[in-house]
DNA sequence: GGCAGGAGTAGACAATGTCAACATCCCGGA
DNA sequence: TCCGGGATGTTGACATTGTCTACTCCTGCC
């Protein structure tokens, strides 16, 4: 009896690929209402799907927000890697990467959040795998450009240079990511300033790790997520 | 019938303060549980009120996580100003603060994620105005620091170095919250090295900040926040 | 002394995350 | 060719939550 096909034929019983949906779904809802406090059921309907299909590709609510953090570590990465293209200079391209970084997070803050706000373990190791693997293939971007070059000298990527590389992803990292969280909460402005407000923060950033690189301290994760 | 008081005297029908428990009760669980996502009727039992007492006292949610944030903005100034006292050396001074600052976050991540993560409008002049004025006192202990000569020279804090002040404040300001934020992420580590790590950041900062300090643009919102 | 209104209570409602039981479809082995 | 099991979806249920409305209790003021 429920197969009384009304109109047209309906959707198959199968939706074919449910699980990229509900993210696309859920990446939607975070563009648009720029809130991270969406509801699985309302991602299903959007879906066209009853409410607990979802249950079927995720185990729970944080699941599926870890693939959508996932995902945005990507768009970042790739966002990251775009921004060096035909760029010469090695510090142009490493300015790049920081802007990108930042527009990044600025033009879509919920995902930002998302990505960052420790709506997961708070910990990274309470991060599922999958989000993890996407942050640390974003972050491979800026060790790179920083090895390059940028800082003024080539630091070839060798365990002897991992405190230097350590330190100065720190510090990198930590000013754009501060940088993005406070132009996101509009706690610096007024906005029409905003590209050249960062603009100084990141020369000025640049110019300050050049010169203190060699004494950075050791210590920061780099490299491979450490295993569970 | 209502009234058959049971057990010794019961608390009076009336709390006495709950403005005030219903805050601590969410700090209280903040602290413990290190979730942003308490209930309200959690608070309600932990006072010992009905699930509905808070309404008489916050319009709704977001009003409470706006007082208990401002608490935090409270707590966070204090914390900052007294790590100042028995410091002569301006510099030694802003870098106190530093290290009050981050470590106030990293101390209570739940409470810092609750001030800066956009839990509220996510525009500041979506917060409300008890939680701007708390933030901005915060703000008001940098601005002094700063102004004092901690980066090389005393800066008058006057209208024609408005541009110097709220471009330091920036650069300051988004690096330690860029850094509080991964350590509490625990994207750097490994955590027996955070001390040393943020050292090195902080003395990095400070250095590069007293250089570039001239030429840092304009536009940070700095003094008293914008009216309504 | 009484009364207005602030403070707290009880009950209801829709929405949500999640569980369990059932339905439908597809694919591989007999 | 048939069939049965597993993956995928559906329906229904439950406890919990934020919030509304109506009610009760108590306190301060005229």
């Amino acid at each position: 009896m429920t197969k009384d096909i009304s109109i047209t034929e309906q959707r198959p019983y199968h939706h074919g690929d449910l699980h990229r949906a509900i993210v696309e779904a859920a990446l939607s809802v975070l563009s648009e209402s720029q809130s991270t406090e969406f509801s699985l059921r309302e991602l299903a309907r959007r879906a066209g799907v009853s409410h607990n299909a979802p249950y079927k590709h995720f185990a729970d609510k944080r699941e599926l927000l870890a693939a959508v953090s996932a995902v945005g570590f990507e768009l970042l990465a790739k966002r990251m890697a775009d921004a060096t293209k035909e760029l010469d200079s090695p510090r142009e391209r490493l300015a790049a990467i920081a802007r990108a970084y930042v527009c990044g997070g600025v033009n879509n803050p919920a995902l930002y959040r998302l990505m960052f706000g420790g709506y997961l373990g708070g910990q990274d190791n309470g991060r599922p795998a999958i989000e993890r693997t996407a942050a640390h293939s974003m972050k491979a971007v800026v060790v790179e450009a920083i090895c390059d070059g940028a800082l003024g000298r080539v630091i070839p990527n060798s365990a002897a240079n991992t405190r230097t590389i350590d330190g100065a992803i720190l510090i990198f990292w930590s000013q754009m990511h501060g940088l993005t969280l406070l132009l996101v909460d509009s706690l610096v402005g007024p906005s029409g300033k905003i590209e050249e407000l960062s603009e100084g923060v990141l020369q000025g950033m640049l110019d300050g790790l050049a010169n203190c690189i060699p004494e950075v301290p050791v210590g920061v994760w780099v490299g491979p997520p450490p295993a569970e």
